[in-house]
DNA sequence: CGGCATTATGACATCGATGTCAAACATAGT
DNA sequence: ACTATGTTTGACATCGATGTCATAATGCCG
């Protein structure tokens, strides 16, 4: 029952352990004949490196962290699993870890894990990304990290980014080249960077066709459902009604259309209303949303091949270490021309 | 920028490396004056043990495996959030492994896993603790697992479970009492050992009541938003309508109440509708939905208190390793007494 | 105060891999 | 044939903790 060492293998193969290391590590200079012995014995005895006499050996863990804030949200649960996925790919393993800043000793827990296993590097999701206590941990501890969605500062670490305010001002657009001028806008969490980005993006498309927004129509939100509901109950029982209403995230935007409902308001035919993650609560609607996906998966995986580039430590200014991927704009049911009609 | 060790730790207090790890490990037999002194260094140093080290030379790897089949299900992310929680309590690291069974050398990645990391114990989740092959591998390797709501074969291993059946026969006979005679019944995906076992308590109410279900409108569906919109569409399409429909699950109940608007049927006015699971999305429906809390958060802190019980191994026949949690029943809006009127 | 059980402590080997370095071997050039 | 150079290979130390076991210190008793 005991597991099969490099030591079984290297008696097996009649060559040193140090051998079997090199051609299980794709070392040089082993011959050809010597490895492909190796690899036999290594399939026939189905041995298994050790991950931890590995890590301890090479001061290497093999191992990437990825920290997330909402462990919950749909948000988090895409970037986990393509992390995850690249992760295998790359042979590292991951290691989720929910951060509630709000909870005393949050930054403790952080140091134990960074320290108790020598994590090899880490990925931070928003808005943990923007925090500067965990940043600071991180840079204390000489971990790399790579930003998910930062707010700026890309001098900082090495990032992976979609263009959010790009996104808005193009949702933004559609809407007003589909004869909507009253266009409502709910506002994200502001502890999220990225609800400012879509703010502006809003803003600069708006004044680009000469329209100002209503500021009755103007909220911010938490980026939650229910957020979503109440602001929607507010700006649609009131007496002026916008066309249009473009919500900083689908969950929010499903808050709306709910309420839409509950009102009597026919959506897309009085409101068109906009969102912004494609979650996939967005496409499970009816009508289902249009909205703006985010890369996530790309985005994560992205990260993923960063952290592991051997290249990779320190150079973190080097293009190749901040990326920019292209969202998708996702024309679906919720949207639909201006009614004339009175 | 070197990691603090043991050995610092011990020079500076002037005992030898073992004590130390006497004194971190809680062992007994060390004078408690010497104990304070170490940990006050511990302090000092800002001293953490290396987790590799520890577990290869303890040969245990304080690292549990959660074994997923759909990581972007709710059910998913909330097992995962309560078990990482509890593991942390417990001073365990969690390592998360989604699996694909569809995908080609899928049990060769688990093997991995299981080897590599040397956890010290599973978690499987539905419809994965049903799966031989898995289970087989795992008593191959000798290492512990729980099952979560696993469909049987209880001498098999520790497992943590509701009542499916019963909280179904509930909620049926609710329905029942609330005058419904012809409720239709949405199966869930037949790998999942819940759906057998919901749709048992649903048969077992109905019998008790002497009600006869009308074959049609029994269907089966595969726990998805999507299957539940198609299977709702023909169903409500039909001549002969249910006045109430339960769906094995929130999301197909879900697709059904959407589908009930599409077809301007009011609920729970004209069609009551039941689900099961209390999804986040069954409280953010409109209306939202009646359902059965599964405790999933208390199963998986259970699983995890079992595998790092230290009086665990083996004895997996104690009673205390076979727990049965207590469902809730959620009476909200989407369900009401049948309407008399023509 | 001696004898004996018990508690406290540390020296040393060990877990299973990789890093270092020197020795053995091969190849080419003169 | 004899260096010079480069390629293969393995012995041994090492990573940082814990397990084992021998020994030192202590307490208790008559």
């Amino acid at each position: 029952m005991r597991a099969v060492t490099i030591k079984d293998v290297a008696a097996r193969a009649g060559v040193s352990a140090k051998t079997v290391s090199r051609v299980i590590n794709g070392e040089a200079h082993v011959r050809p004949n010597i490895q492909e012995i190796v690899k036999r014995i290594v399939a026939e005895l189905d041995y298994r490196p050790n991950a931890f006499a590995r890590s301890l050996s090479s001061s290497r863990s093999y191992l990437l962290g990825l920290f997330l804030d909402d462990p919950g949200s749909g948000y988090a649960a895409d970037i986990q699993l393509a992390s995850l996925l690249r992760c295998r790919q790359r042979s590292y393993h991951l290691v989720v870890e929910p951060i509630d800043v709000t909870s005393a000793g949050w930054l403790e827990q952080v140091n134990d894990s960074i320290h108790a296993l020598r994590l090899d590097g880490a990925i931070l999701t928003p808005p943990l990304c923007d925090n500067p206590d965990l940043l600071a941990a991180f840079d204390a501890a000489g971990l790399p990290y790579v930003r998910i969605s930062p707010s700026g500062r890309p001098e900082r670490s090495s990032l992976v980014r979609m263009d959010d305010r790009a996104a808005a001002h193009e949702m933004t657009g559609y809407l007003i080249g589909l004869g909507h001028r009253d266009i409502g806008y709910i506002k994200g969490d502001p502890a999220h960077s990225a609800s400012s980005q879509r703010f502006e993006g809003y803003l600069a498309a708006m004044a680009a066709a000469g329209l100002v927004p209503h500021a009755e129509h103007i909220r911010e939100g938490d980026f939650s459902f229910r957020s979503g509901l109440a602001i929607a109950d507010e700006m649609l029982g009131a007496a002026v009604l916008p066309t249009a209403i473009f919500a900083g995230n689908d969950d929010m935007a499903l808050g709306v259309l709910v309420t839409a409902m509950k009102h009597g308001i026919a959506v897309p035919r009085q409101l068109s209303i906009a969102g912004f993650d494609d979650a996939p609560t967005a496409r499970a609607a009816w009508p289902q949303l249009t909205t703006i996906r985010q890369p996530k998966a790309e985005m994560a995986a992205a990260a993923v091949d960063i952290l592991v580039d051997p290249h990779y430590r320190g150079n973190i200014t080097d293009p190749g270490y901040q990326r920019l991927l292209d969202y998708e704009f996702i024309e679906r049911s919720s949207t639909a021309a201006v009614d004339k009609r009175p």
